[in-house]
RNA sequence: GCCGUUUUAGCUCAGCAGGUAGAGCGCAUCCAUGGUAAGGAUGAGGUCACCGGUUCAAAUCCGGUAAACGGCUCCA
């Protein structure tokens, strides 16, 4: 009889007779092992619990607590998923479906009438008697040529077995429900008890929006009830952290569909962080020798047709504004070809180079009704962008520093949660960006080097980069859980071949210049739609829009010393609010707390006889008294340090590394 | 833009076998003058998103438009 050998995650090796199973193995380890196992991995494959192993090679038993074992739970929900529909619609058609960290998903199709949110009662009712019958799922081995007969009418299936190399596919069966493909499903259906199905969305088949639209149907499944419980809370409380919510209940923005989708209003509360970003940004960026600019939100078109917005970005832009003399003025939708102006106002010599226009500047992109949202996808925002303009040699070193900003700046936010994605073209769909082989190739390649040399992790990530240039960009994370570029650094040697952009050089030859676009804090609406989440609306005191609030115990006998204590505060630059309503003192503190101001003073005749105050922090449920001179300055303090508690970085060791 | 859902007072929502609207919070006024998370009373506030249709009668049924939400595609 032959045998296989299997390397275990220890390394150990054993011997097994071919066709044993992974419950076999389990069963040579340990009874409970056997117990909790749930399916195997050889090679990187999930494979049956009781399916033959027929290799060689690194193996490794899955029980319910590996995140691959949660996988093959999951594998079954969807399994399960799509029986029930099938038992429900006979004439239903599968896409494609997905088990991850987050669920699960299965997609539909049916011409009669696609599955909706309201059926999905009745879905988990059916799942949960095809799970209570327990009947066993049917694993066989199938020629492609049957199966492609077998699913004939089902363009999609027809399609998934058609890109399978494949002469033989795996099939599991239960009653009349057939799906094929690779993936180990759980061999009774008993733990499969705490899921639950949580949407319908649409989702295009294969992902292409020139394709048909499928429906998705997405749900969660875990081996134990708590988790399951603990999952569907942390859903639920996604919407607390959602910037459009904290926008909402603290009065920092609202978009009005009288005014227009994707232009959104900042109250007083939100215009107050965003200035104190907007100040705070220009500070730095002009001690970094960044020179501030304005520049019109609108020019002539012919300005985006020389710069290749009109060729390669205009889906993203508005319409022109015909001025009926023949001229057509146009919103722009980047600031670069502004900025471009600005350097070529002068003549250049190399003496001036690296030149760093800064601006926050207002642009407009059209975009798709269906992208936008809150702060974080508008039609009209404001970027804080900055064009270098510099000599060839200089971009490793400019690189550098502006990364080395970055980090800054992310230290004084407490921003920790990001990954670097490098943006190269789409090599299959070259037609979206500049048409220069060579010169994508090398700035790409240059981008990638200066990574590379500053040891900083990244991933890579094709048909990313900017119509004019390959990018580095800082992923962050919304509360939602999707993916959004907050800062980046660009290099584009396209613009300045485009706009003829030149400087004198040491030979008093004329030389192009390179340009480097960047963004540290992004627009103002995603950054600060950002902060919002982060701080789950409780920002600290630097950027908190009502810093310090003062209630009196008393109307009649302290609000004078309400109103001393707010000037003396306005005077040191410091936004005070004091609550004169006539309302008790615990529901004037709770409105405090609820709006999640840092500071609460309440004041009565004690502090007034001791020209104190009655502390009491955000989220804490204590208050101490304190002069009122030292709870000046402390607050004062506070500011000045960023509401830093440590003085340690967080990406102290990325800046070590820009140091070297 | 696409698929699905939703749209009722400033906010959160109820009403919907078709008979022209309700609650809580918030707001205003009055009473209560209160020491660390909601004191009480009274009152104002809505052409039920908009435009059409069906009907004796539409917030409720049907169609269209817009916006929002969940996704997909796209993106700072």
């Amino acid at each position: 009889m032959a045998e296989i050998s299997l390397t275990f995650p220890d390394n150990s090796q054993r011997q097994f007779e071919a066709g044993s199973t992974t419950l076999d193995v389990a069963k040579s380890i340990a009874s409970s092992l056997a117990k909790k196992a749930v399916a195997g991995q050889l090679n990187g494959t999930l494979v049956d619990i009781e399916q033959p192993l027929t290799q060689d090679g690194n193996f490794q038993i899955l029980t319910s607590d590996d995140a691959e074992g949660l996988k093959v739970l999951r594998n079954t929900a969807t399994f399960v998923l799509g029986a029930a529909l099938k038992k429900i619609h006979a004439d239903i058609h599968f896409g494609e479906h997905q088990s991850s960290d987050d669920g699960f998903y299965l997609d539909t199709d049916r011409a009669a009438g696609q599955v909706t949110v309201t059926e999905l009662p009745e879905i988990k009712k059916v799942m949960a008697k095809i799970i209570s019958a327990n009947q066993p799922i049917e694993r066989r081995v199938a020629d492609k040529a049957d199966l492609l007969n077998e699913f004939k009418d089902d363009p999609y299936q027809e399609s998934l077995l058609n890109a399978q190399d494949a002469v033989q596919v795996a099939v599991y069966q239960l009653g009349n429900y057939t799906s094929f493909g690779d993936r180990a499903l759980l061999k009774s259906l008993a733990p499969l008890k705490h899921y639950e199905l949580l949407s319908v969305a649409g989702a295009y088949w294969q992902g292409k929006s020139s394709n048909p639209m499928l429906q998705r149907i997405y749900g969660t499944a875990f081996y134990k009830a708590p988790e399951l419980e603990a999952d569907l809370k942390r859903r639920a409380e996604i919407k607390e952290r959602d910037h459009r919510t904290i926008g909402r209940d603290l009065d920092l923005f609202f978009v009005d569909p009288e005014v227009g989708a994707g232009l959104p209003y900042w109250m007083p509360n939100g215009a107050t962080i965003r200035r104190v970003v907007e100040r705070y940004i220009i500070d730095k960026e002009v001690a970094n020798g960044y020179q501030h600019v304005y520049t019109p939100v609108l020019a002539n078109l012919n300005l985006y047709k020389t710069s290749g917005h009109w060729a390669h970005y205009r889906e993203d832009m508005f319409p022109p504004m015909d001025m009926g003399d023949g001229e057509f003025l146009e919103l722009r939708p980047m600031n670069c070809p502004s900025h471009i102006q600005i350097y070529n106002h002068h003549n250049r010599s190399y003496r001036e180079l690296p030149i760093r226009i800064a601006e926050l500047g207002m642009m407009h992109r059209y975009e798709k009704s269906g992208a936008l949202s809150g702060l974080q996808r508008v039609r009209e925002m404001t970027l804080n962008d900055g064009h270098t303009f510099l000599a060839p040699e200089q971009i490793q070193d400019e690189f550098k520093s502006v990364l080395k900003m970055m980090m800054e700046v992310y230290d004084d936010f407490n921003i920790t949660d990001y990954t670097f994605r490098l943006s190269y073209r789409d090599p299959a769909n070259t037609e979206k960006y500049f048409d220069d082989d060579e010169m994508w190739n090398n700035a790409q390649a240059m981008l990638k080097q200066a990574m590379d040399d500053l040891g900083l992790d990244y991933y890579e990530a094709e048909g990313e980069a900017a119509f004019y240039g390959p990018k580095l960009d800082v992923q962050t994370k919304t509360a939602m859980g999707g993916e959004e570029t907050m800062s980046t650094i660009q290099l584009d040697f396209m613009l300045p071949e485009k706009f003829q952009l030149t400087y004198t050089g040491a030979d008093g030859q004329e030389h192009r210049p390179v340009m480097m676009h960047r963004g540290i804090v992004g627009t103002m609406e995603r950054f600060v739609a950002y902060l919002m989440e982060m701080y789950k609306g409780a920002f600290p005191t630097w950027l908190a829009p009502v810093q310090v609030e003062v209630i009196p115990v008393n109307l009649d006998l302290h609000t004078d010393y309400v109103k001393d204590i707010q000037k003396q505060m306005a005077a040191k630059g410091l936004r005070v609010k004091v609550d004169l309503r006539n309302e008790k003192m615990g529901y004037k503190i709770r409105e405090a707390q609820t709006q999640k101001v840092p500071y609460t003073l309440v004041v009565g005749d004690q502090e007034l006889a001791d020209q104190s105050v009655s502390v009491r922090r955000y989220g804490e449920k204590d208050a101490a008294d304190e002069p009122l001179q030292e709870f000046i300055q402390s607050v004062q303090a506070d500011v000045n340090n960023y509401s830093r508690t440590t003085e340690t970085s967080a990406n102290s060791s990325i800046e070590a590394k820009l140091d070297k």
